[in-house]
DNA sequence: ATCTAAATTTGTAATCATTACAAAAATATA
DNA sequence: TATATTTTTGTAATGATTACAAATTTAGAT
């Protein structure tokens, strides 16, 4: 995909900084947070702050094209993909893999006449790989 | 319940402290933050100190009497009701409910070969309460 | 009851992530 | 080119949490 375009679609214009960051979490996949996708990029981009990245996140969470996760108490994650899924984090090496829910399943009785905006669904644990070590 | 009964029969040492933040969280049922059960027992006890309060939750959720919450990037909550369960956080009123999810559909078949410790789902939107209004 | 050691509480300082803000740089418009 | 607007940057402020050591309380021994 032409991330510049789709940032212009969504209302953002492409500057060198934004296109990166996107880059990053796009191409990545891995649910970076603020410090792990400023020290990578500051390689390419030297002069980059980690205000930027703040701003540029923000800027990309109101416009719909990014969102966040928040497993652990301590750390924000971002990720590119915005459809409702969820996250499995593993406990032993740290990995986030995304997850499918079937909505329906999660959406419960006890709900009946709230009106749902968001779900969230977090599991912690040990994954295959480190398993099977 | 005793609390002081609970609170020896997982190892803590009943001081007055620690039955008075145990006694806000078990009654109030209410996700408060540390804030918000410093600034209610500070009335009751007024040498109580905030790090008193962090400690306390800590050494709870060690011995396995508390859990947090952690549904907005920026506060933790916590929760005297250890056994797994949601929440759902109105957007408008800010209230936190309790809500029963089935857990097998949560942990899905994605996760074959994965051992899951811990699943938490957090659904936000608007009450009942507030949308009848 | 008194002494001593251990546990608990407290207050202050340090840390760390995030935000606020204004200057600097880059980009668009005329 | 000159000017206005947008974006980026660096620094300072904020706020939650943690580290740490002194003060207080509790428990056990004499
Ligand atoms: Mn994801
Ligand atoms: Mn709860
Ligand atoms: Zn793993
Ligand atoms: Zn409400």
């Amino acid at each position: 995909m032409n991330i510049a375009h789709h940032l212009s679609e969504h209302d953002i214009k492409p500057s060198y900084q934004r296109i990166k960051i996107y880059e990053y979490l796009y191409k990545e996949m891995n649910h970076p947070t603020v410090d792990t996708i400023y020290k990578k990029l500051v390689g390419e981009i030297p002069t980059l702050s980690k205000t930027t990245v703040y701003n540029t996140l923000k800027l990309f969470i109101d416009k719909g094209i990014t969102s966040t996760v928040t497993i652990e108490d301590n750390e924000v994650r971002y990720d590119a993909i915005v459809d409702a899924h969820g996250h499995f984090k593993c406990i032993s090496c740290g990995a986030i893999y995304d997850i499918k829910y079937d909505f329906k399943d999660v959406a419960m009785n006890e709900l009946k006449g709230f009106e749902v905006k968001e779900t969230q669904v977090h599991v912690k644990g040990k994954c295959n790989q480190c398993l099977t070590k």
